[in-house]
RNA sequence: GUGGUUGUAGCUCAGCUGGUUAGAGCACCAGAUUGUGAUUCUGGGGGUCGUGGGUUCGAGCCCCAUCAUCCACCCCA
C-alpha cells in the first residue's frame, strides 16, 4: 500500500478550518448581499478556448488543463499524437486538451454575461464564491486550489460602482475586525499617462512590470530594470520623478498634474479624485506605483494590503475593465470588480486572533450508553430533544464511563446525560455539566428546557 | 521555469566523528478503577529510516540519481 498523500498545493480543510473559514465567507457574502448584488455559480472546468491568452503567457503556463478522454481509441491516436507533438513545442492543442479549470472567476463571469446578454438586467451586479485552480509552484499563503470571492458590476461605466466597492471592501474588513487594511487606489490612465509621455503607449507593460516591483527591491534595482527593458534615460528620468512623488491623497494629484500633462493624465486623476471625495471615511491611499498584472484593467484599480504588523502580500484587489465581454463578441459592456483572497484573510485573521470564540459551536449533550436497552430508551428521549433543534449524539457502544467522559471531553461537549435502569425507573435523567462538574436530576420532560 | 530546505512510528521530532536489537513526546489499546472524566502510575502494539543504486568489514548517517515536501525568485490571491 502507498502512504497516501495531496497533490501540490491541495488541501484538507478539518471542521475547525472550515467553520472560520465559513465566518469569512458569510460575513463577506452577507456585505455582497446587503449592496445588492446576487449569487452566480459557474462550473469547475471551462473550454481551453474560453480561458486561453487572457491572463497574459505567464497566466496561459498556469492554467490546469485538462486531458481529453478516449485518447486511447485507435482511431484517435494520430490525433493523439499530433495534439503531443504540439503540447511539446509549448502550444496548446485541441486534438490533446480542450477543457480546463478555472483560473480565475471574472473570466466565466464576462463569458456568462456575453452568453446571457439578453436575459440580464443592466448593470447586472453579481457576485462569486468559489475555487480556482493554478498550476503555481506553492508557497507561503499561496495554494494551487484556492477560493476567490468575486463582486462585479458589469453594463455601467458610472464610477459611483467604484465608490460603492471601496464600500463593500470597507465593510467587509470592519465586520472581520480587519479595519486598518490598506486600500491602494490608482489608475490605469495615470499609467498610460506615464507610458505616453515616455514616448510610446508600447512601454506600458514594461514601465509597470517594472514599478510594481518598487516597494519590494527599491528604486535602483527598478531603475535598472528599466534599463534593461530598453528605456533610456530620459524615460528613466521621468519615471524617476514619477515614482518620487510623495504626500497626501492631495498633494499627490497635484504633483502628478504638474508631471503628466495629457488627456489621459487628467482623466485618471479626475477619476481619482471622484472616487476620494466619496470615501473619506475609508483610509485610501492613493498609490502611483501599483499597476496589477492583469492586463484587462483599464480605469481605477485596487488592491488591499493587510495591516502593516502582518507581513502578507495583497488580500484583495480589483480595477475597472471597459470591454471584458468584448472578448466574447460582446462590445461595450462596462465593468468593475473586486476580489478577496480568502486564504489570506485567513492566514492574517488567524495571526492577530480575530476569529470569535464561539465559532465552533459545536455538540451540547451526548446520552451516555448505559446497556442495550437503556441505550434504545435513551435512543428515544435523545430524538426528542433533537426534534427540538438541540445537537446531540449517543455514545457509540457499552463501554465503561470513563471512555465515554474521555470522548466528551475531546469533543467538547457540554452535557453528559446520564439515563440508565434506575433512570428509567424514576423517569428523570442525569445531566452532568461537563465544564463545571456540576450534575443534577432532570426530569425527562423538562430535559430540552434544561438544555436550552 | 530557477535556486535552496527537509524526508526516521498514525502525528511532531531526536539519533554524536559511520559501529550491537533505531529512540522520545503525543495519539491508540489494556490494567490500577464493573455508574462518574479531564491528573497520575504500569504495561502493550506499532518502523523495508522517501525510493533506487554506490562506497565500506559495517550505512538512518557518506556519494550519485530519483520522487516528494516546504521556502524564496518569477508571477500572483
Amino acid at each position: 500500500m502507498t502512504k497516501p498523500s495531496l497533490p501540490q498545493g491541495m488541501r484538507d480543510f478539518s471542521a475547525e478550518t472550515i467553520r472560520k473559514r465559513n465566518h469569512i465567507f458569510n460575513t463577506i457574502k452577507n456585505v455582497f448581499e446587503n449592496y445588492g448584488f446576487e449569487p452566480l455559480e459557474t462550473p469547475a472546468m471551462e473550454n481551453l478556448d474560453t480561458l486561453m491568452g487572457k491572463y497574459g503567457e505567464e497566466g496561459d503556463r498556469l492554467i490546469f488543463k485538462v486531458l481529453n478522454n478516449g485518447l486511447n481509441d485507435p482511431k484517435n491516436a494520430e490525433k493523439a499524437k499530433d495534439g503531443f507533438e504540439k503540447a511539446t513545442q509549448g502550444k496548446s492543442s485541441s486534438l490533446l486538451t480542450e477543457r480546463a479549470l478555472k483560473y480565475d472567476l471574472t473570466i466565466p463571469f464576462a463569458r456568462f454575461v456575453a452568453m446571457n446578454y439578453g436575459q440580464l438586467t443592466f448593470p447586472y451586479k453579481r457576485y462569486q464564491i468559489q475555487q480556482v485552480w493554478r498550476a503555481d509552484r506553492p508557497q507561503k499563503g499561496r495554494y494551487r486550489e484556492f477560493t476567490q470571492c468575486d463582486a462585479d458590476v458589469v453594463g455601467s461605466s458610472n464610477l459611483i460602482n467604484e465608490v460603492e466597492l471601496a464600500g463593500v471592501y470597507h465593510s467587509v474588513f470592519a465586520k472581520l475586525g480587519l479595519g486598518n487594511y490598506i486600500l491602494k487606489i490608482n489608475s490605469r490612465k495615470i499609467l498610460s499617462s506615464l507610458a505616453e509621455m515616455c514616448g510610446s503607449s508600447e512601454l506600458l507593460t514594461d514601465i509597470t512590470i517594472a514599478i510594481d516591483k518598487l516597494d519590494k527591491i527599491g528604486i535602483e534595482k527598478v531603475k535598472a530594470e528599466l534599463e534593461q527593458r530598453g528605456l533610456n534615460s530620459t524615460q528613466i528620468g521621468l519615471i524617476e520623478n514619477y515614482l518620487n512623488i510623495s504626500g497626501s491623497n492631495t498633494e499627490k494629484l497635484n504633483k502628478i498634474t504638474e508631471l503628466l500633462d495629457n488627456t489621459s493624465a487628467s482623466e485618471g486623476k479626475s477619476e481619482l479624485a471622484f472616487v476620494l471625495n466619496h470615501c473619506e471615511k475609508y483610509n485610501i491611499d492613493i498609490d502611483f506605483t501599483l499597476a496589477r498584472g492583469l492586463n484587462y484593467y483599464t480605469g481605477i484599480i485596487f488592491e488591499v494590503k493587510a495591516p502593516l504588523n502582518v507581513q502578507m502580500g495583497s488580500i484583495g484587489g480589483g480595477g475597472r475593465y471597459d470591454n471584458l465581454t468584448e472578448l466574447f463578441g460582446v462590445p461595450n459592456v462596462p465593468g468593475v470588480g473586486i476580489s478577496f483572497g480568502v486564504d489570506r484573510i485567513y492566514d492574517v485573521m488567524e495571526e492577530l486572533k480575530l476569529f470569535p470564540e464561539n465559532l465552533q459551536s459545536g455538540i451540547q449533550a451526548i446520552f451516555f450508553n448505559m446497556g442495550e436497552k437503556e441505550s434504545l430508551f435513551a435512543y428515544k428521549i435523545m430524538q426528542q430533544v433533537r426534534d427540538n433543534g438541540i445537537s446531540c449524539e449517543m455514545f457509540h457502544e457499552f463501554t465503561k464511563m470513563e471512555k465515554q467522559f474521555k470522548y466528551a471531553d475531546k469533543k467538547n461537549i457540554n452535557f453528559a446525560i446520564i439515563i440508565g435502569s434506575k433512570e428509567i425507573e424514576e423517569k428523570n435523567a442525569v445531566v452532568k455539566n461537563l465544564k463545571t462538574g456540576a450534575q443534577e436530576n432532570i426530569g425527562f420532560g423538562e430535559l430540552v428546557e434544561y438544555l436550552k
